[in-house]
DNA sequence: ATTAAAATTTTACATGAGTAAAAAAAAGTA
DNA sequence: TACTTTTTTTTACTCATGTAAAATTTTAAT
């Protein structure tokens, strides 16, 4: 390594002695020269540790081998899982992702959208906001570049990839109507239609179990689920509002804050018949397995739902059209039984 | 909006009357225009949603206007944290961040790393693995762009940001052993030089104070912390390893999964007499409130050390030596007492 | 109205690659 | 060896913006 500093393409042309162009078929596709060919590129670039400018390549292809990723919130344990396993698809594809977080907001939302659009990429995928988003701007957005939403359904884009919450909270509800009492609903102010969706896939639930659906929404805004539901979970134990002692919270992110509201309280969570409440949430997030005790809740499938939207992703681009319909693809949840309900 | 689609600088500045250089300086700095020139271009962005090419702009600036920012394992919430205070300095002034995860391992570093430069970027902000970082592919890049290492400190780059770990450590050990008994150490085998820097820290305090140090290590690899803490801690119980009942953890996550794990085990964790065990934590993670009991731990300083970070790198940038010296910034922690010692 | 200063336009070239077409060289085959 | 096919080289142009220098226009001040 380390002769002098080679900048670009033409220098290292000229110091490796392969032609431009043959090097720009390189860099593209390493296996579109020869072997030999090969050979003496790669022995120059651990010689001379030339890169080529990425923005240079990109200003110039017209397909920009740029991934676009956005989603609400990169602090939650379930983006950042989703963002690594997308991630690692596109590179393997051998394109470049990158990451925007809307941290929650608007704002930042479409700030992340507008540079993205500036990039030009290939194509994009979104979870948006969802209640928080502006349609206006998403829109846009997908006219420009296509586009796969994931996670949360606003109709925008043309294709969608999630989970089938109905599904989903009815083997929840059916396995605590089982186990023990019916569930009540705890929920906070939808920020997402997923959030929709599962209430009244609750509800749905229950009629057709021939039980009363009880939904409990507690106040709070923002992406804080934990504080809501340990502070909303201390007020409703404290003032007994809590209809039922089994609670199906709309997340794991609530749940995991319902049950440090049940310690602080000292209330007993579980199944056993020492137990005051049970809790179950929804999503298995990361942090599920180390509450006190263990969630029990149904777990999203990461890993298609990354796969198929990255596929559609990648159908699209490649012209794609789905016969005009826009695709929307639905995992199962699998059911999660750990010791809190 | 939506008249035909602008697609360049040159289209723009057609539909729009302004020439091309003006609008070039207006996307460089919206100020350096005349305000009436000001309001006529941003009528006309408004009208045609023109954006230039941002790997236009970026091939042929000297200066990128991007920042690079690395992290281990961007799944952890400490490093989402810490990204995301850093992305919002960075935009505020004026730069683009691009975020990169390692996700916790050497390959992807180096890759990131790789895919950085290319970018030639204006500086970089990078929280390195540790001990799985390739310390050559390091010192290759911050020869090239200006660069702040944080939170772990490899002798790379030329400045340091983190916390001050003896002094963290120091404070929780007083505080544990004056309301208590003394600690023990767990630990798993470190991961950074964090990790030793802590283990040194605790010797030495429970040494000032008359105690004899008594550190747990346990096996385990890799960036799962709560599922070694969870695992190894059942053993640790089980096995009755632990030489004292109040346990001081090398970090918050750890002690999240030995929580769950002494719940796991029927110990009511906590300061109260009903209680068989203490635990401790060091970072003050998202996820410490949530715990049953809520952790007691020590606070990282997160704006702080993000606002450093960015503000040294921002001062290299702009030709600053520090006379030669490389500087090692070190911020205080804070006790934050809950109930779970 | 005159003059000076500031801002904008005109003109022209730079950046670092992608890419197309024709010519030349290398490899494979009969 | 001659011929065909594949690969590489040569040449030249493209992309969308940055940027410098000179000419022009606008604004402000006298």
């Amino acid at each position: 390594m380390s002769k002098r500093q080679i900048k670009t393409m033409d220098e290292f042309s000229r110091v490796s002695g392969i032609s431009r162009p043959t090097l720009s078929k390189f860099f593209n596709d390493t296996q579109s020269v020869k072997p030999t060919t090969r050979k003496k590129i790669e022995l120059a670039i651990a010689e001379y540790d030339y890169r080529p400018n990425l923005f240079a390549i990109n200003q110039n292809r017209k397909l920009t081998k740029t991934i676009g990723i956005v989603v609400p919130y990169l602090s939650d344990p379930f983006f950042a899982e989703m963002v690594r396993l997308i991630e690692r698809l596109c590179i393997d594809r051998g394109y470049w992702p990158i990451v925007f977080s809307a941290h929650g907001q608007q704002s930042l939302e479409n700030n992340a959208l507008a540079t993205l659009r500036s990039l030009r990429p290939t194509g994009a995928l979104i979870a948006p906001l969802g209640r928080g988003s502006d349609i206006e701007t998403l829109e846009t957005f997908v006219r420009e570049v296509p586009t796969v939403m994931f996670d949360s359904n606003v109709k925008v884009g043309s294709a969608f990839v999630g989970s089938n919450n109905t599904q989903s909270i009815d083997i929840i509800v059916e396995y605590l109507t089982r186990s023990g009492e019916a569930p009540c609903f705890f929920e906070m102010p939808p920020v997402n239609p997923n959030a929709n969706k599962r209430r009244e896939a609750y509800c749905r639930s229950m009629g057709r179990l021939g039980f009363e659906p009880r939904v409990i929404q507690v106040s709070g805004a923002g992406w804080d689920f934990e504080r809501i539901g340990l502070e909303e979970g201390k007020r409703l134990i404290k003032d007994k509002l809590l209809p039922t002692n089994t609670v199906l919270c709309s997340n794991d992110r609530l749940a995991v804050g319902l049950i440090a509201a049940a310690y602080n309280m000292g209330l007993r969570v579980g199944l056993g018949k020492q137990c005051a409440i049970r809790v179950a949430g929804h999503d298995d997030h990361p942090w599920a397995q180390f509450t006190s005790p263990p969630l029990t809740t149904v777990s999203q499938d990461y890993n298609s739902i990354a796969a198929k939207s990255v596929e559609i992703l990648f159908d699209m681009i490649s012209g794609n059209e789905f016969n005009g319909e826009r695709p929307e693809i639905l995992f199962d949840g699998r059911l999660v039984m750990r010791s809190s309900a």
